[in-house]
DNA sequence: TCCCTGGATGTTAGTGGCTAACACGTTAGT
DNA sequence: ACTAACGTGTTAGCCACTAACATCCAGGGA
């Protein structure tokens, strides 16, 4: 009870997941059927989707949102929104980014060239998303003002565009920095770069 | 010749697109399997897809871009890129909203509620990004650069919230300002606005 | 006028994602 | 051991979507 179950259930899932990246990476996304990831994992295609609720939920997920969210809060709230987002993201991804790389660019092709894929992106940043409003009006838990909500969704799509970018040619250019451009894009005043 | 072919082919779209929104107001969307659409369009199963990829597109599409792009392209290029397009859009929106609230209204309920269409959201807009970003960037057709693709999506996802924020109460606000609200949240200063 | 070529449509037969219903085994708390 | 709960398997089925091939219809040229 105190450390966090994680029975067979959890290994199920990992497995699965495991699999799947696997036989993704070999066949593709869509010349692999669900029945055989759960063969691969060595349990019944049921199983699958008693663990993911879509076929397409097993690339679309992401973990380091709390992070984003207490560093979005901690910057002091006079600075415009986006602004605050910004610096948040400058704070947190390097980090990520110098221990997952590898993992980023595997799951961004996967996701860039399954059309299946690509049409969900918004929602493998809906947890980015989230993290930012909550980060960006602490006040309001469930039902946040629209302004918030824009600025939120503005900012995630803008480093969707930034990942983008990056998986596109192969992981070449420095995450971090192209999350930055993009971001700071959306703050261009005249007079300011080029 | 000389007008629009508008033959059949265009004329069953039609059908088929109105047999749509019929059965999914009075069935909704899950329970309005497409063999049915086709039946009420008087058309076959397979007539469907061959004027809509996927089922989702019935609703998902839209076609006032060309002037999204045209007032965009229009505005100062010294200005800031989100303030371009948020001119452009309190420029267009208002018209269109004056012509279509009915249709605009029906169509975000509809993907509102329908959590298949929800996740595709950002395909109903694709179009729009598009627009806005050959309207940023008229030199590079088809590869433009981060900094505009970023603003382009951006701007998309603000609009998306303020639609979405329009329809789930019912259309209550107006929408225009909706728009704009979100999109100057994008632009806020500190000193400027609460 | 007749043909005949191309586009829109129909038919059939799949594949594969996803759900429902129900039975079974293993594990955990008592 | 007893039982309750959970993870799992089996089966059966719905439906989105595709492929391959047949058909029908309009319009242009012989």
């Amino acid at each position: 009870m105190a450390r966090r179950d994680r029975g067979r259930g959890e290994r199920t899932r990992d497995a699965l997941r495991a699999a799947a990246y696997r036989l993704f990476l070999r066949d593709g996304y869509d010349g692999t059927p669900v029945a055989r990831i759960a063969a691969e994992a060595g349990v019944s295609h049921m199983t699958f989707f008693r663990h993911f609720p879509t076929k397409e939920d097993v690339v679309l997920r992401d973990d380091h949102d709390p992070l984003l969210e207490r560093l979005v809060r901690e910057r002091p709230p006079g600075e415009p929104p986006v602004a605050r987002v910004r610096a948040a993201v400058a704070l947190a991804l390097p980090e990520v980014y110098a221990r997952e790389r590898e993992n980023l660019l595997l799951r961004a092709r996967l996701i860039l060239d399954a059309p299946a894929l690509r049409r969900r992106m918004g929602d493998s940043m809906r947890g980015s998303q989230d993290a930012f409003e909550r980060g960006l009006a602490p006040g309001s838990p469930d039902d946040p003002p629209l302004a918030v909500r824009a600025v939120a969704a503005a900012c995630t799509a803008a480093l969707a565009e930034a990942v983008t970018a990056w998986a596109r040619d192969g992981g070449t250019g420095h995450l971090p920095d192209l999350a930055d451009e993009a971001l700071a894009a959306l703050q261009d005043r005249p007079g300011e770069r080029a």
